[in-house]
DNA sequence: GCACTTCTTGAACGAGCTGTCAAGAAGTCG
DNA sequence: CGACTTCTTGACAGCTCGTTCAAGAAGTGC
């Protein structure tokens, strides 16, 4: 195993971070190699040998992205209340909407820009949205259990629900002027799951 | 008024209708004017005599699709029961990722790809998903008059979360082998809303 | 300190992009 | 038919893009 030769100027994480960043906001084909380079600090040369190429680096920020979906998703399920943590993830991308127009949600921007023909990029936003309706799901099981959701709830279709709402209020928030106009419709998405009493800890 | 010289060879209805559905298709940047010159057969420098530029060109695609749905929003209003037409409506999505995948919405992708940045464009997808949320608002309230719909209903947020919801299942779709598997979130959406009894004519 | 390996640097390449322009084609009007 | 206006044509300028590469820099291990 080769263990020698000069060490790596950059680290990894870092440039994989502040690339995800980039591709976030302002999509794959906008995100030009100098733009990374600016953003970066890391010349062409470099982020070929590292990378192979521009797609192999975004396909490493996605999956750091689907990582961080993935640890929200499980920490929808917990102790307490389930719904009042569904209900601030929805109302997060209204947040995020304001704080940092332009951005929406990385898988959603992705399967937009480069779906169906991307196939790996294809797979891991497929992972993505899967990891985030099985997290949802599982938490309305487990409220559902608790008896903080009721119990004639199909919890599958309701977590496919909740997470078409969410995907689309990236899409709608970026066209309003103040995305919080947007926020009894979350309400009413979540209304019909109450039972009304608060649930007796978790499953 | 200048009413001499060579007679334009395109028809400009055709031109914008085929120019929306590469746009459509390939998202506003992706498309270039050597697509737009093959798939139109007109030349460059016909297409900037006629439309200023790829933006402009672009922006009476968009206007064309902005009026579109339009009128698809005023059909929700109408004679029979509008959770139907709301239901067909929203399954039209996932049919239409079936049978021309990587499309979705154009107000979705547009908004995806342009926006904040362009004012313009924000404007019509604005007023189109504007135009869409207060459909689905006055088709319920109808309804709501008729009692299909239930009395308590909020229906403007009723339609901030359907319009949501179409959002969402179009980039779902792209990421969905059979779309098919999103039909169950439609009808949980829809399921809160019914009375139960038909309703009784239009209001 | 020397040999060796790997990484960095920055220029350069070919391709593709949007937008332009001068010359010719094709109409209309007197 | 001839003058005039507008549209079409296709080449091309200027730019940016992703990618490559040879030379130099900077480490490691003996």
């Amino acid at each position: 195993m080769p263990r020698t030769g000069r060490p790596r100027s950059f680290d990894d994480g870092r440039v994989v971070a502040e690339a995800l960043e980039l591709f976030w906001r302002r999509g794959y084909a906008a995100t030009s190699l100098r733009d990374l380079k600016d953003g970066l600090g890391v010349l062409p040369g470099s982020l070929y040998a590292a990378y192979g190429d521009k797609h192999g680096l975004f396909l490493r920020a996605l999956e750091r992205y689907v990582d961080a979906a993935r640890e929200q998703a499980a920490e929808l399920t917990g102790d307490g209340a389930v719904l009042p943590r569904v209900r601030a993830l929805l109302l997060s991308v209204l947040e995020a909407a304001r704080e940092t127009p332009g951005r929406g949600c990385m898988l959603g921007n992705t399967a937009a820009e480069l779906l169906p023909a991307d196939e790996t990029a294809g797979r891991l936003v497929h992972d993505g949205f899967g990891t985030l309706e099985t997290g949802l799901a599982q938490a309305l099981q487990a409220a559902q259990r608790s008896g903080e959701v009721r119990p004639d709830v199909d919890c599958g279709a309701q977590a496919r629900l909740l997470l078409a709402l969410m995907q689309g209020l990236h899409v709608l928030a970026r066209a309003e002027a103040d995305p919080r106009r947007l926020t009894d419709a979350i309400d009413t998405a979540l209304a019909p799951l109450a039972t009304g009493q608060a649930g007796h800890g978790a499953a």
